[in-house]
DNA sequence: ATTTTTGCAAATCATTTGCATATAT
DNA sequence: ATATATGCAAATGATTTGCAAAAAT
């Protein structure tokens, strides 16, 4: 569903060769419109019969993130998974029902950080905000057993 | 240095009985003022000769998470990391260099999660902000290697 | 032709679990 | 006394690495 030029785009960019296996690792994040697990992939790859290796998930999804078209994030259990994005700077609401992502802009996010410089004397050179929530979709779908990936105690706020 | 006394209190708040591994994590804890991963303290542990196994480290780190004292931070190399803490909630900027940790409240974080909510439908209920940087005390050491007891793996970026 | 990528399997870490024993209330 | 907590060692999981073979420029 989702394009792969991005990606190819991305890793011509960056000087990276264009290889089979990172096409099809493009194409499997691209099916997917929510965050995923390196786990996820290599099953998804074995299920569509990609040729694809666990390791090569790991070093292209490495590089994607090093290129910016994929983002680290974490959910709320602490679980490490990604989710693919355009590469501007920006961050994401998880939904904790299905998983879900949307990317959102900064919205002041550094004023907030040149604030904590001031009061804290930190150089202040990164940030990273993660936002969870329940997404439209699965707040119409309400109680219904809608699909989930992982739900533990949520933190924050 | 730091004191053990909140996270008694945090134990006896929630019910748990105040044992002699967990007053040890305490002040391993307590004893560091970064961040630091479990692995540290098990090696801190051995270190200090207090008899501590590594299970149970693991179990109180996460018992003091249930309690709010202690939080789980990511790094920005992506490793998993805690830093001890008071039980309101709030958010960290972490020292690139030294690990040093301070706590910053709530500065609007609270309306843009708002804001967020209002412009993708989410029903937003939980953020976590990760500020990275490099604090006062690097700033004046600069160059000059003189960081503060190192956490495990800093990767650089 | 050369350099970059891959795949595999083995190696590393991190974290968790079962279960018998020890301990705090 | 009794429910909880701990230690150990083995079990899981996740991610990385060495290296020869395969593919892209």
């Amino acid at each position: 569903m989702g394009d792969i030029q991005p990606f190819l785009d991305a890793l011509d960019r960056g000087g990276y060769r264009l290889t089979g296996p990172r096409r099809a690792v493009a194409g499997l994040i691209a099916e997917r419109n929510g965050h995923f697990s390196a786990a996820d992939l290599v099953t998804d790859a074995r299920h569509d019969g990609a040729e694809v290796g666990r390791a090569t998930i790991f070093r292209v999804l490495e590089l994607f993130a090093e290129l910016r078209v994929v983002e680290r994030i974490d959910l709320p259990s602490g679980a490490h998974a990604y989710v693919g994005c355009a590469p501007e700077h920006h961050h994401h609401v998880v939904c904790s029902r299905c998983g879900r992502s949307q990317e959102v802009h900064d919205l002041g996010i550094g004023a907030i950080a040149d604030e904590v410089a001031r009061s804290t004397g930190f150089h202040v050179d990164g940030h990273r905000l993660e936002l969870w929530g329940i997404c439209p979709t699965c707040l119409l779908a309400d109680g219904s057993g809608a699909p989930v990936r992982s739900s533990s105690r949520l933190r924050g706020s």
